[in-house]
RNA sequence: UCCGCGAUAGCUCAGCGGUAGAGCAAUCGGCUGUUAACCGAUGGGUCGCAGGUUCGAAUCCUGCUCGCGGAGCCA
């Protein structure tokens, strides 16, 4: 037996060429031509095309070959060496095998399936090389949120995920029986907590999964997603938006650099990326309802009755899929929309002080068609105005309590935004539906396995 | 919640009133540089469920179930 060979990742193969080694993995496809085998193995770090001879096995290495099945598992010994067509390509050619477990009539064939079938067998689908591409790509991008905030001093710092109440007060919460405390809620953002921990770590990030119970059949949302929330004290609205400004950009060029080959897989348009790169666009939400009207994109009103009319966009009303769209069109990186109409945002949003009437709020949207990937604000730091917008937003004040203390003792202004992992995720892939940046993702109607 | 669309072999789909089909997968055979390899053969079906129209229904009609996409809401 070969066990005193090395065993070396796939990934690792450039660096081991004429070397006789063992690879550790699955089979993920098999081609033949007569008395020559191209088995495809896979070890999680990559896959790597094998090649079997049959003059240069033994007969019973040739013969367990081809009882070979897709993503039977096995150790196979062999030399690694070049391509002898492709550039930067590797392969193994195959002396001996070892087999730990044959698969029988493995569900997910080399050939097309439709989604649904693929998200019933999620835990298969994750061994195909798209999805490997696109779980290391999620991997950067949470990697890259983590420096990115550790380098600039902040503290992580976790929120609850079973919380007493709503924070926004609007959209639909999970809910739960919390033992003799009554309803209780999974959280569906950590904000609330963020800023309490700002007030005594200055700039904190939160970083954890959120829920929302809305009924949302889009490809744009999961019921269960990560988010994370950076809340910084003595940040206003300025200093923020250049913070995420400098985050996203971040967070881009960082994948570009470090999973090119998964970005390849995905046949994403590096290109695209490559433009990631500060100064991003912005513009106000009054400036952007102007250009709306100017551009001729209507808003579609529809009446009770079923009917629909077209008029001009007005000042006041928050923009929906069709607006953010047509905006996006004009641009090939990510823009900020700033100065929302206080109406349409939450309560805990600061008033812009030269306007009353809108809330220092911003979201960034992403180009391509991707959308929102982040929202955040400059929040309310006078106890009158907070207590104010509690009213009129017809919210309890007692929960809030303990939020209302952090005007009490010693408040100060401060900022924060919140930026959607699994969107990120999905335009930096260029991919379809939101369903592939989530090991497990839980939707409306599913949520196995 | 509203508006569209769909359900036929393990998978992806065609068939749209007259004996249920193809490609892939599976099984068997062929091929020494293949790249979702290719070529030949074999097996494989309660046409989502219930009712109706008809001499005859996968096909037309009604209801139901499940799913998909979009809107709203948002990250």
């Amino acid at each position: 037996m070969s066990s005193a060979l090395p065993h070396v990742y796939i990934s690792e193969f450039k660096h081991h060429v004429g070397e006789q080694v063992r690879l550790k993995g699955w089979v993920y496809n098999i081609r033949s031509s007569g008395k020559l085998m191209f088995p495809e193995f896979r070890d999680g770090s990559g896959i790597v095309q094998g090649v079997v001879s049959k003059k240069d096995v033994s007969d019973s290495v040739w013969q367990q070959f081809e009882t070979l099945t897709q993503e039977s598992s096995v150790i196979v010994t062999g030399t690694i060496s070049k391509h002898p067509k492709l550039e930067n390509v590797y392969e193994l050619h195959v002396s001996d095998l070892d087999i730990i477990h044959i698969a029988h009539d493995y569900p997910i064939t080399p050939k097309e399936h439709g989604v649904e079938f693929l998200a019933d067998k999620r835990h298969l689908w994750l061994r195909s090389k798209r999805q490997w591409a696109i779980m290391r790509v999620r991997h950067e991008v949470i990697n890259a949120i983590r420096d990115f905030f550790n380098q600039r001093d902040f503290t992580l710092i976790d929120s609850p995920i079973i919380t007493p109440n709503a924070v926004e007060g609007t959209t639909t919460l999970f809910e739960l029986d919390y033992f003799d405390l009554g309803k209780a809620y999974l959280t569906q953002s950590g904000q609330l907590y963020g800023e309490a921990s700002a007030m005594a770590f200055g700039k904190v990030y939160v970083f954890g999964p959120t829920f929302r119970a809305e009924k949302s059949k889009t490809r744009r949302h999961l019921t269960e997603f990560w988010m994370v929330e950076p809340e910084m004290a003595y940040y206003d609205l300025e200093m923020t938006m250049a913070l995420a400004e400098e985050f996203v950009e971040y967070i881009v060029q960082r994948v570009l650099e470090k999973r090119k080959e998964e970005l390849t897989v995905l046949e994403r348009d590096l290109t695209k990326l490559e433009k990631i790169t500060r100064p991003f666009h912005r513009l106000s939400y009054t400036d952007a309802v102007e250009w709306l009207n100017k551009h001729n994109v209507k808003l579609i009103k529809k009446a009770a009755d079923g009917s629909e009319t077209e008029i001009d966009f007005p000042w006041g009303e928050d923009f929906g899929a069709p607006q953010e769209e047509a905006l996006m069109a004009q641009f090939d990186k990510p823009c900020i929309i700033h100065r929302y109409p206080a109406e349409v945002k939450a309560f805990y949003m600061k008033r812009d002080p030269e306007n009353p009437k809108l809330a220092l709020a911003m979201d960034m949207l992403a180009p391509e068609g991707a959308g929102e990937i982040i929202g955040g604000s400059q929040r309310e730091d006078s106890y009158e105005a907070l207590l104010e917008r509690l009213r009129e937003h017809n919210l309890p004040q007692e929960p809030f309590e303990w939020y209302l203390d952090l005007r009490r003792y010693g408040s100060v202004p401060h900022s924060g935004f919140g930026l959607g992992l699994e969107r990120t995720v999905k335009w930096i892939c260029g991919l379809e539906h939101i369903r592939e940046t989530s090991p497990y993702p839980r939707m409306i109607y599913r949520n196995t396995p």
